[in-house]
DNA sequence: CGTGGTTTTGAGCCCGTTCAAGTATCGTGG
DNA sequence: CCACGATACTTGAACGGGCTCAAAACCACG
């Protein structure tokens, strides 16, 4: 399912906040002539690790997990990225991570060669780039001390405050859901499914949050749970 | 201690390593008048988490950790920069980590300002500092699947193969010392100084490390360690 | 030699896991 | 619209890996 035309960039919602941010508007055209939309639903895998790296994503709209798994079904989450973020980072020729689609996505495909080329004609939009992998690094950062460090309680409510309400741009603030299962859950925060759901459930019961209809997460107590995430 | 000459890039041991090997020999003039060497000892603090990051730094030689810590105590080391890597994330204005010598460190300290200018008449530093924020990020997910993921035994498995041999140029191979204390492992690996001591000794009891004086670990049978450290 | 910091070792405990059973929710087809 | 099965979630009981607390051993330094 591809949006053919070039010049939709001119009025993509996430410009401003992506490295195509960088490029003057006139410029545009070049950097539309590279990429190509393209839509992924829940599920589906995007890219997966150890495969050569050919492409370079930007997401459009939507939200997508990046992970690491064992043959033994170890799976850990490393990484997710929402809209006007890039994914499917290469240490050299292989991708380090499977990327999957947490809701539906779309996202704008580069060749990475020719986005090679494009970052020598326009020097700001490395720029761009290079700014935004420091963030993913710090956000890097954050995960590797909540892993390292933080209690299940604790965990769980850095999850809430980091990523509920990030999903779904149309109703923020209240009803802030989370389309990730338990087990996703879980698999970011180096936990078991069982403990998140035992943990969410103590939650409830201390009406820091309320579990509706189809166990989505709501937040009550924004306050105390920023209190009990730490740092 | 600061080593003055500029046109000691030239000879510098970790230039074709690191970011500065981008440019045109010709060129390092304008590189060494932006840069500072400056020597920090073991334990000396190089930049602090929270602080205004003014400066990015290069290592010319020795190791740096990157820590996080809470109020309590807790404490999670985030990285570990060797010679020719670079270090001072920040997330927009401030460091996102303290950083710390592990050995004797010479660095290289760049002005963000002047390399920003510099990076607009060099585009090809900022395309290797980008391609070196990739491979940190890469890493990063390496530690954040251990964290989550791996038993004690695994992560100190992980931690000697990854590790050992990196912080010493001389003597490589069989003596492979790493300047780090049982604790600063645990806080590398999520775990107790306990539990490091205690499965150290079990490696040793089952003849896959020797520990020698001054308690450092000497790597005795690497193939069985690369199997227990999995992936 | 003492002294002080690091490391090792031991004993007991607890948080989060494992295993297992039961419940809720959703999609599908009759 | 409901019955059905599949999948996800919850709950309980028991276990155990790694933690905590405490003491002893080691080593560097004066």
């Amino acid at each position: 399912m591809e949006h053919a035309p070039y010049t939709v960039c001119k009025t993509c919602t996430i410009r401003t906040k992506s490295f195509c941010g960088a490029l003057p508007v006139r410029s545009l055209d070049s950097l539309a002539n590279t990429r190509r939309l393209v839509r992924f639903e829940r599920r589906q895998t995007i890219v997966c690790e150890g495969a050569t790296a050919v492409s370079l994503f930007n997401i459009v709209s939507g939200v997508v997990k990046l992970y690491r798994s064992l043959p033994d079904g170890r799976t850990q989450i490393v990484g997710i990225r929402l809209p006007g973020e890039f994914f499917a980072i290469a240490d050299g020729e292989k991708y380090t991570a499977t990327a999957e689609a947490l809701t539906s996505v779309v996202v704008c495909r580069f060749s990475r060669s020719r986005l090679k080329q494009l970052m020598q004609q326009f020097p700001q939009i490395q720029a761009r780039l290079l700014e935004m992998s420091y963030r993913h690094l710090a956000a890097a950062q954050d995960q590797i001390f909540l892993l390292g460090r933080k209690t299940a309680r604790e965990k769980v409510a850095s999850f809430l405050m980091r990523y509920s309400g990030k999903f779904d741009p149309e109703r923020m603030d209240k009803y802030r859901r989370v389309p990730m299962t338990r087990t996703e859950i879980a698999d970011f925060l180096g936990l078991t499914t069982e403990t998140v759901s035992r943990v969410l459930t103590s939650f409830a019961r201390e009406k820091l949050v309320a579990i509706d209809l189809s166990h989505s997460v709501r937040l009550l107590n924004i306050d105390l749970l920023r209190k009990i995430a730490g740092n």
